[in-house]
DNA sequence: AGAAGGTTTTGAACGCGTTCGAAACCTTGG
DNA sequence: CCAAGGTTTCGAACGCGTTCAAAACCTTCT
């Protein structure tokens, strides 16, 4: 009713002005025109407001049409489902936390603290969605979901969180001895500890998520630990054992092909078909 | 239509026959008498057969109450909401599980052996289910619903779950030297593992979940070699913090208070606050 | 037998996400 | 200027899970 006057501004949800090629990751069609983009941009805005107001279940699809100043059929012109909206949410908060994150820990070159500072300022990102964040988590957690954080292409979210675990890795004092296999292997590896951490974020009722923090803390430490250890002979084995299977069976799930084709087959002890 | 006649008959859901007190699991108010529970469990049985038939979302809850030849406002009266419905079938189906892996591992004694087994039951057990099961996989990733494997208490399936895996570790030929502590704790961390067998499970999209089965036989003797490296001197600070992790953050997450009242803190270094 | 009080059953109604055919609004080309 | 064809907007309508007030049924007591 009020701000339905002035909807265009700049890029709302800090989306790319340029849709790259064919369609929109969360919508529908592709945008032909400027007006088109503005309704779009306004009901993505409005629905995240009153997500934030209201939460997500009690959001209707009416009242963000109705808020927004258009018609439900609208909102479903240009996107496809409710839970589409999410999506831009989801990559705006990332994009977030990986700023927040790299700020904070300009100026930390321990990789126990690196690591410790990322997952901190994920927590603060997400504590103003925190009641929330748990009605869609388990949209996400549906893997038939475009928000599913595994298996689905075409989520440049987790690419931009992996790369920052890569920049807390690259910018800590760890001597360069790491083992360059698991070294490749250690951003995803630490985006799927942040996933554990998001799955005990979403689960903790303690005031301000203080469990979460905790954990986070007391876990950082133990993650450089055991990569620092991991260079040890004793922890070879295992090492070499946890590094196949992650890339025989983790990798391949998120979206990255197991073997490259350019290196050979190394060790790999073969198991029987039965 | 057909088979309303004959409603009663044994114990439908394998639901033990007596009540413990208070509260059914699943349901609504205490069932007072004969009809009523042949009436709860009519309702029950019809919307598992749909489920399998049809998948849960296909499953109305006006085809369920036609089905069983009821009305809808019957339905709710003993069941709370749709998702309750599911309760009943886990609950079964865990048991089904734990009776298969008992018979399964009776002669095994090698410890990744009966890991395997068992996990192995579980996949086989789970199978007709796996098209549908990631359709209620999201109800139980919410937080709030009492599906949720954590948090919840009031859940019978986790004790026969973590008892089963209790029984994996004492049928074993491993050495009575492992640590007492994370001898506790390991029934519930092979839960936990099992957790993790159940998502990826869920995500599989391969054919007879084959990657998951594939899973499953290269993580067990990682996991048996990890609990036999445990043991030996190197691996025991890690070991050490690992269990105290698990105390603190893991198990007051699943019901179980952290502390026990009769033994002091032992080592723990205190972290500070900030 | 009848009244009282509880348990069970009913089905109309509500609010929701979603769909769809049609209207309104743009472009363009003649 | 109008007609054609595409894009955008609309809102009534559908199917769903769920609620609720009232009815039906069942005991038990007088």
């Amino acid at each position: 009713m009020d701000d339905t006057t002035e909807p265009g501004g700049a890029n709302p949800t800090g989306q790319a002005p340029e849709t790259p090629a064919g369609e929109l990751p969360g919508g529908r069609a592709r945008p032909k025109t400027d007006k088109s983009e503005q309704t779009r941009a306004l009901i993505l805005d409005t629905a995240m407001r009153l997500f934030r107001e209201r939460g997500y279940d009690k959001t209707t699809m009416r009242a963000i049409a109705a808020e927004a100043g258009v018609s439900v059929g609208n909102a479903y012109y240009y996107f496809e489902s409710k839970e589409f909206l999410i999506q831009g949410f989801y990559d705006q908060m990332t994009r977030e936390h990986a700023v927040e994150a790299l700020a904070r820990m300009a100026d930390q070159r321990d990789f126990s603290d690196r690591l410790c500072t990322a997952l901190d300022s994920w927590v603060d990102c997400a504590a103003p969605y925190h009641e929330f964040a748990s009605q869609f988590f388990r949209t996400a957690a549906d893997p038939n979901s475009s928000l599913s954080p595994f298996s689905n292409e075409s989520h440049p979210a987790r690419d931009t969180a992996v790369k920052l675990f890569r920049e807390v890795l690259d910018g800590s004092d760890l001597g360069p001895k790491i083992d360059p296999e698991l070294d490749e292997l250690l951003p995803d590896l630490l985006w799927l500890h942040q996933m554990i951490v998001v799955l005990y974020w979403v689960f903790d009722r303690t005031e301000d998520t203080e469990r979460t923090r905790a954990f986070v803390k007391r876990c950082s430490p133990f993650v450089a630990k055991m990569v620092t250890l991991s260079r040890y002979r004793v922890f070879r084995p295992l090492v070499r054992d946890a590094v196949d299977m992650i890339k025989d069976f983790v990798l391949p799930t998120i979206g990255k092909a197991a073997p490259a084709p350019t290196e050979a087959p190394k060790r790999k002890r073969r198991a029987k078909k039965d």
